[in-house]
DNA sequence: TCTCAATGTAAC
DNA sequence: TTACATTGAGAT
């Protein structure tokens, strides 16, 4: 034990490269180590034995900080893979893997198990040290990691604490007692909920079970392929998730849109499989993350729950995974590893041989074509499991006058005055009154939150703008604030005013707060509720509203895309949608996909039971072929049109995309490095023929956060060839001058 | 000559 | 990214 050995060690910093430390223990892939790195000192992963290089100084690991490793082979071999694919260094990756409170905490407890409790109680020297632990624990639960090591250093040699951590009768957190308090915690919630017994499994549809049963037969015949189950909203994709979980041994990971991470859809999974669900959600604290993924880690529950980054976690026993609404968007991570969580899944599944399913009624363009072309197996779901049908959708369509400017008079802002004309159609409000007096409820859908889009001085013709962003301020509280979506810096009408006083501010457009005003004095005896991300950010009251809607206690819900996703609302037989044209009419290549998926997703919140639904999309446009395809829920006509336009322009998925973005705060830096990477391109592109280089140019919302940017996207169809055009472009350009800060987003989700 | 902040640079 | 060394302008 005592030789020399030399590894290999990721460290956390933007280095594409890792480093060979000494050491005088064989120390395993995944066990974390504390290094000396530069003048400081870092945490280090261990990736592997190294053969050290001549004519490099080689330094010693300081310190050992796992018994075990924290990261297992498969986490390792996914790393390595997201590291390569996505161009980014390996220690950070491995950071990005671990929930934040790993990386953040500088202190660590150690502390005892409720099974080392029992075990040296049981025998208190069966072994030798067991009667040190006891001794150690007699007083205290846990201990800081530095007390801990001298109290054991006092009584028995540092290999116990390895031994101990094996044995899972000591853990080392960075939270003191945080397993015991939360898994407590989690019992308690599951038996209020009254979740005793587990329901029973549904009756599948003939369908449902020849689906099911298709799924099932071509995983017995090892056929690995990922599994497209593109289903109608209502089709009952969820019983069949369900019905396939529950016919697996080993655990199975269930990833969601965040957005859709409601307590009532977690529900209908504890209710089936009662007390072996963990679920994960950003709302989550910590160290109440952590004690979830660590139930997972060591195969006390079964499934998984969790959005994007629940990808990353340690199983115990994976054996299948589920992603559901598999063309959000919200699985690709936009900031540090720009990671694609659905992508990212297919790939561990590989690595793992295991099976995966994705699930959709609109599936991305790059998942049906894989299973056009045979790379994905495809199942369909085309008739829902009631047998009702899909909802009528019906197009009303407005002149865009109706979006009229409303005057700001001083602080006393627009107020009722003309709300004659108020930008929701009579044809709508008239289908709403009628929805209302039967008694039934009704969604409005605004594809914008806020009071008005933005607040223009119509003197001087501008538009009051984010101080460091390049979009307009949107209007909250009742036109009182203006708050930017981009950056989340807030400000008030009253100081904008105060800045301008010759001004003559009207505010342009709605958002839902506004909607949801407008409403109230249209309907002043219904119940109308709202829901955005401005409110939802409060999980409790995202919930309480939720329930609130079900119960029937509410008649109308207003509010965002967050209503769109996923729920089931018994009782809605109406759901409007206003302002869709503005995310038609965004300059991406994806605008037609989104819009798309918001119709179908939104429509399928109608007439899900027994009542017959309708859905009313409130539009400028009469012609759009995109929402003609969304108004007859017609999925495979859509993606006809929509990929023959996509090969027209070689967009993915017929191509590939990397797109790499340098920003600073100041204007000549930025300018200096595009003149280089233009240089760059001249002298290096010919290395690329197969590749195309569009730009450098500004993004369209050239600011954010105070940062100017410059962005270039290289396109081809060879991923190989793409990923190394954008090493040698990060090898190229590793020193950065000045705050240059340089993103690679590979398969971005949009180029704005 | 000293001090502090801006700028540069290597990292095993 | 980080921690430091180097540089340079102003302060003592």
């Amino acid at each position: 034990m005592e030789d020399v050995h030399f590894v290999e060690v990721a460290i956390p910093r933007p280095l594409m490269k890792v480093f060979t430390y000494r050491s005088n223990h064989a120390l395993l892939p995944g066990v974390r180590v504390k290094v000396p790195f530069g003048q400081g000192t870092e945490v280090g992963v261990i990736l592997g034995k190294a053969v050290p290089v001549q004519g490099v100084p080689i330094k010693s690991v300081k310190e050992v900080l796992d018994g075990e490793a924290v990261y297992s082979s498969e986490q390792l071999t996914l790393a390595q893979w997201l590291a390569h694919y996505y161009v980014h260094p390996i220690g950070e990756v491995l950071k990005a893997m671990l929930p934040a409170s790993q990386n953040h905490s500088k202190k660590q407890y150690v502390s005892i198990t409720p099974k080392g409790r029992e075990s040296y109680l049981e025998s208190t020297l069966a072994f030798v040290g067991e009667s040190g632990l006891a001794q150690i624990f007699k007083t205290k639960n846990s201990y800081t990691l530095e007390l801990f090591k001298k109290k054991l250093g006092l009584i028995e040699s540092q290999e116990l604490f390895a031994k101990w951590q094996k044995l899972g009768w000591i853990e080392v957190t960075s939270h003191s007692q945080v397993k015991t308090r939360a898994s407590k915690s989690r019992i308690a919630q599951t038996e209020e909920a009254g979740m005793s017994g587990a329901e029973g499994a549904k009756t599948l549809s003939s369908r449902q079970a020849e689906v099911k049963q298709g799924i099932s037969t071509q995983w017995e015949q090892r056929d690995l392929r990922p599994t497209l189950l593109f289903g109608v909203t209502g089709a009952g994709k969820t019983e069949i998730y369900l019905q396939l979980i529950a016919a697996r041994s080993g655990q199975v990971l269930v990833m969601v849109p965040e957005i859709a991470l409601t307590p009532q859809m977690t529900m209908v999974f504890e209710k089936r499989f009662p007390g072996q669900v963990a679920v994960v959600h950003s709302a989550l604290s910590d160290a109440a993350r952590w004690a979830e993924l660590d139930r997972i880690r060591r195969g006390e529950c079964r499934i998984l729950i969790g959005p994007r980054s629940s990808v990353f976690a340690n199983f115990a026993d994976l054996s299948f995974i589920i992603v559901d609404e598999e063309h959000d968007s919200s699985y690709k991570q936009t900031v540090g590893l720009c990671y694609q969580g659905r992508d990212t899944a297919i790939v561990r599944a590989k690595q793992e041989g295991i099976p995966i399913l994705l699930g959709s009624a609109t599936p991305s363009m790059e998942s049906w074509q894989n299973a056009l072309s045979g790379k994905f197996g495809l199942f369909r779901l085309e008739e829902r499991v009631s047998g009702k049908p899909l909802p009528e959708v019906k197009l009303i369509k407005v002149a865009s006058t109706l979006t009229k400017a409303m005057k700001i008079s001083g602080l006393e802002s627009i107020e009722s005055e003309r709300l004659d004309e108020i930008p929701i159609s009579e044809e709508v409000i008239l289908e709403l009154a009628e929805n209302l007096s039967r008694g039934q409820q009704s969604i409005v859908l605004v594809n914008r939150r806020g009071y008005a889009y933005y607040i223009l001085d119509f003197k001087s013709g501008e538009v009051i703008q984010c101080p460091s962003c390049s979009i307009s301020l949107t209007l909250h509280g009742r036109s009182t604030r203006l708050h930017c979506h981009y950056c989340g810096y807030k400000t008030s009408v009253k100081s904008i005013l105060e800045k301008n006083p010759n001004g003559s501010f009207v505010a342009i457009g709605y958002g839902s707060e506004k909607a949801h005003e407008i409403l109230k004095v249209k309907f002043p005896l219904a119940r109308i509720g709202r829901l955005d991300s401005d409110i939802a950010s409060d999980r409790k009251v995202l919930s309480e509203t939720l329930n609130e809607f079900r119960q029937g206690n509410l008649d109308i819900l207003v509010g965002t895309q967050i209503l769109a996703k996923g729920h089931d609302f018994p009782n809605v037989t109406l759901v409007v949608l206003l302002e869709v044209d503005q995310l038609l009419n965004l300059p991406d290549f994806r605008a037609g996909e989104r819009t798309f998926q918001l119709l179908v997703q939104a429509a399928g919140r109608a007439g899900r039971h027994e009542l017959p639904g309708r859905v009313l999309v409130q539009s400028t446009k009469g012609t759009s072929p995109i929402l003609h395809a969304g108004l007859s829920h017609d999925f495979p006509g859509f993606v006809e049109a929509e990929l023959v336009y996509r090969k027209a322009f070689q967009y993915p998925p017929y191509t590939r995309m990397i797109a790499i973005e340098w920003s600073s705060t100041q204007n000549p830096e930025l300018d200096q490095m595009t003149k280089s990477v233009e240089k760059w391109l001249d002298q290096g592109e010919l290395h690329f023929k197969d590749l195309k280089f569009l730009g450098p140019t500004a993004p369209a919302i050239e600011m954010v956060r105070g940062r100017h940017r410059m962005a270039m996207v290289v396109v081809g169809v060879n991923v190989a060839s793409l990923n190394r055009a954008a090493r040698l472009f990060l090898e190229d350009f590793s020193i950065l001058k000045g705050d240059l800060r340089l993103k690679v987003d590979v398969d971005p989700v949009s180029l704005l």
